[in-house]
DNA sequence: CGATTGCGTTAGAGCGCTCTAAATCTTACG
DNA sequence: CGTAAGATTTAGAGCGCTCTAACGCAATCG
């Protein structure tokens, strides 16, 4: 009943486990007779190597534990085929855990792929703060993808949102806007950079910056736009902190009256599916996020083949990504 | 340098290895002042018990193993949320490996899974044929989620298609269109049974049913509509495959100068993300999809704990929810 | 032709943990 | 005060696999 092992095959192909074990990791030093009594005897008994035992008896594991912040969010899809692409060259396997938006859970994510002896930890997006960050990075090489880039001990992989801000500022200026407003991302962790790099890049253009509280959501960026209509005056364009925030502002927009981009131009972050929906037509800034996931494992190998010690920091270059909700402000 | 273990909590307490390995399963049995010894010695060490060498010693895993369709499809993360959230309830661990969309992957996750010797498959949205599922679940207990329901052996969690479709003509209907046109997901698996769905609900209701050949996203929708408007006559509302189809749908018309819904009335299916997005607001069939996974986890407990052997197939009513992509036809 | 080499194969220890059976220590009772 | 009954604790086997060291055997060589 119970699954076979590899004495089972052993005994059926008559030969000795050690034999089994050499064909199972196909070793050079087998005959061509065994190798073929060996791999018919397992396929009859439908045999599979017990991954367990294996993990036990050599030192490593060759697996990656990996969390995303929210499996919900497919920013992270794309950071996760980059890892899933770049672990899979290199022989390891990827466990995935969620996060849950969590850092409770993330904390006991962490916990459950320690145990499960990953050999690192590929952080995406984490809530976790950064006391978690290095007590886990004591135990296990880490990378952090997506987030703050002044994790002691973890290595990380950024892109640099100032300078994404600075693209859709630049952006904008080029079709003639003056008056462009950013909707911020209140508390999230890369609201601070982006406001900053809106503000500096408005700055040097010789512009003056207005910034709005927003969020994270739809509902975030309604209150803010609601406010400008009322209260503030209404400018040529907008500039969210993330894509989601640029939905709620031209659903809003639209609400007003207002027509996206002929009287106001929309810029959005992160180049998620939604910016790409044909009816949304968002024009955003791209993180290579494939590519970050891929840095993430040629970092985190470095670690566990080549033992490097510092911390490595990559901070990669956004791009922007233009789409049909920008457009050259209307002759005043 | 490497991990401590078991025996080296046990020497720092004083104790046996064995009463380290109680005072960690939590036995009853257990002084409290050697619990306490034990304790504190293992936060001092950071032990962490080794998970592989437990699951070698036991039975059992007390894990599961879950493949993703395809991680970066949002409909399947409410899923992944709803297995979640159960099997935490029972003390499970869930392994989670991305299908990426490819039969061939997800028959590498499964050996994957095997080979970790979870104690149960959960299959969401599987690329695999049904020969793979037969084997994988003579392996294995195995449930699928969202996919045809004809798998011998393993369990299954759909939705009625069927049905859903029928919610959307009749919804069509009573708001008093009668020119509905239906746009298909093609190959897709589920596309047959909610096609089927709205035929008969269409002759059941004495209307004349017009279905186009659609596929799975944006484009395939636009090739559709086009048509619609070059050769066909444009009806009053389209029922699409699912909601990116129908966000296809969406910006094409749009694109033809045609409103939505003054002019033309969308319905989708899925009631994703997309769905939600208050520009798009569209308005479509919706499943159960966090109850889906969680009696995908009770199903497959029922196999584990209560050991069932016949088959079980649960097959969930879809609900409608209404946004404002549908309103009355316009008087003609 | 005995000794050497090298290839293919195997015995056996050990990875870190659980679990059964047995040992030890208390406590309670006649 | 001896001992049975519990309550705690421990020794030791075993989970399925890898790995080192050693073994058997045929080919090679002086």
């Amino acid at each position: 009943m119970s699954r076979p092992t590899m004495e089972t095959v052993a005994e059926r192909a008559g030969v000795s486990r050690a034999l089994v074990s050499l064909v199972m990791n196909n070793s050079s030093k087998v005959s061509e007779a065994k190798r073929q009594a060996v791999l018919h005897a397992a396929e009859q008994l439908g045999y599979r190597p017990n991954l367990h035992a294996r993990n036990l008896a050599q030192a490593r594991t060759k697996t990656l534990g990996m969390i995303i912040n929210d499996i919900h969010n497919p920013f992270f899809a794309e950071v996760v085929y980059g890892v899933e692409a770049a672990a899979d060259d290199y022989g390891f396997d990827v466990l995935i855990l969620n996060g849950g938006r969590d850092a409770e859970r993330e904390r006991r994510a962490v916990e459950t792929h320690l145990q499960f002896q990953v050999e690192a930890l590929i952080l995406v997006g984490p809530k976790l703060d950064n006391d978690d960050i290095v007590r886990a990075s004591a135990v296990v090489p880490t990378v952090v993808v997506a987030s703050g880039r002044d994790n002691p001990g973890a290595d990380t992989i950024t892109t640099d949102d100032e300078r994404g801000a600075a693209l859709a500022v630049q952006h904008l200026v080029q079709l003639g806007h003056t008056d462009i407003v950013h909707i911020d991302g209140a508390a999230n962790i890369s609201s601070r950079a982006r406001s900053h790099g809106y503000e500096k890049a408005m700055r040097s253009l010789g512009l003056e910056p207005r910034t709005l509280r927003g969020g994270d959501d739809e509902a975030d960026a309604e209150a803010a736009i609601v406010n400008l209509a009322e209260t503030d005056s209404m400018p040529t364009a907008i500039f969210a902190f993330n894509d989601l925030v640029a939905a709620g502002a031209l659903s809003t927009l639209e609400a007003a009256g207002l027509r996206v981009p002929d009287d106001v131009s929309v810029v959005g972050y992160d180049n998620t599916f939604i910016a790409e929906l044909n009816h949304m037509s968002l024009t955003t800034v791209n993180q290579p996020r494939h590519q970050m996931g891929q840095l993430a494992i040629r970092t985190v190998l470095e670690r566990i083949e080549d033992d490097r010690t510092e911390p490595t920091h990559i901070d990669l270059a956004p791009t922007l990504s233009v789409r049909r909700s920008t457009a050259p402000p209307r002759k005043a």
